[in-house]
RNA sequence: CGCGGGAUGGAGCAGCUUGGUAGCUCGUCGGGCUCAUAACCCGAAGGUCGUAGGUUCAAAUCCUUCUCCCGCAA
């Protein structure tokens, strides 16, 4: 396979791994990933984690801020076949017809469940069991092309956005290696998807990282694992915003909730629909992260206590 | 100069408005109580109050500089 011209469009981290075992086992020729953005209170000039990587091995980068309307580099670059990952922009149909082994895709679901830019985390939030990668061939649409081979991943109770993530990304390197070579010599299998079954995981939008205590103890576990580390749940107490990295559901018969019902020195618990969520590590509002006996040493603990959060 | 929060023994905080002996909740170490304990009681160690300068008889506290950390916005 070192023979094998690859095009690679790809960004954040999770693309590198794949990226990583592209450079290992076929010849890149070129990467493709979004501008160097300004990230920060500093307003830093930062390339993205693709960009790093294809440095390192002294991969040519092209870096267009809209390949919609700019991607002569690309069909001027010899290349068998062009394989992306979380790459953040359509791709226009010039490039997808233009390898003569076509444009193949790295997606973190099982698809046609979890379409779009954030899989990784829904699939946590709605409490899934099971979650994976699936390689296909791109479409115009988004995550709507033929699918060649996918792979399942059962999901822990420790797992969160952070874990699965890696792991994630290292069973799509794989796969994608492994079902290489079919592609190459086209006994691949390609199935349509039943888009009849097809669930969408857009980006998560702020508004939906507050927790609402009014729903069921399960459902906010995994909203918060499902968030963590990045960007986190948090709630409002003391009409401050508290971040939260873990916590733990007891089930209980409750008075009402979104209550501060526990604050003692080991735990604080605030009530929800079916029991007790108590949190583990939070950040409040200015500080570091911490664990959550810290956060109490540090406050007056009966003026929380049976106290409202968000507001 | 985008907006705001913060820096005080090992951890988390109070004290700052109205300058005058370094405080609280923990942790650590020693001792006691107990069948026992992460529980309780007694005691001890541990701090240039982020940096640099200024005002003052006197600065954690007031003024100015810089650094670092956090959230928001991009």
């Amino acid at each position: 396979m070192k023979d094998l011209k690859v095009i690679f469009m790809g960004t954040p981290d999770f693309a590198v791994s794949v990226l990583q075992k592209l450079i290992q086992n076929t010849t890149v020729v070129l990467v493709v990933t979004q501008p160097d953005k300004y990230v920060g209170r500093k307003h830093i000039l930062t390339p993205s984690p693709v960009k790093v990587e294809a440095l390192k091995n002294n991969i040519k980068v092209f870096q267009p801020e809209k390949i919609r309307q700019n991607y002569d580099q690309i069909l001027n670059t010899k290349a068998d076949i062009i394989i992306t990952c979380a790459y953040g922009q359509i791709i226009p149909k010039e490039i997808l017809t233009y390898p003569k082994l076509g444009c193949i895709n790295v997606h973190a679901s099982l698809l046609p469940k979890y379409r779009g830019g954030a899989p990784i985390h829904w699939c946590l939030i709605n409490g899934e069991e099971k979650t994976g990668i699936t390689i296909m061939y791109m479409d115009e649409g988004m995550d709507t092309g033929d699918i060649i081979k996918s792979a399942e991943y059962f999901i822990k109770d420790e797992d969160n956005v952070g874990t699965l993530h890696d792991k994630l990304s290292q069973i799509g390197a794989q796969l994608l290696i492994e079902v290489l070579p079919s592609i190459i010599n086209g006994t691949n299998k390609r199935e349509k998807q039943d888009n009849e079954k097809a669930t969408y995981a857009y980006n998560i939008k702020r508004e939906e990282e507050r927790i609402d205590f009014s729903k069921d103890g399960k459902s906010i576990i995994n909203k918060i694992r499902g968030l963590n580390p990045w960007p986190l749940a948090n709630f409002l107490i003391n009409n401050e915003e508290m971040k939260v990295y873990n916590a733990t559901f007891k089930p209980q018969k409750i008075d009402s909730v979104s209550k501060v019902v526990v604050a003692d020195k080991k735990s604080l618990g605030i009530s929800c629909k079916d029991g007790i969520i108590y949190l583990n590590k939070v950040k409040p509002y200015g500080k570091k992260e911490m664990n959550i006996t810290d956060y109490l040493n540090g406050i007056e603990k009966d003026k929380i206590l049976n106290c409202k959060v968000n507001g």
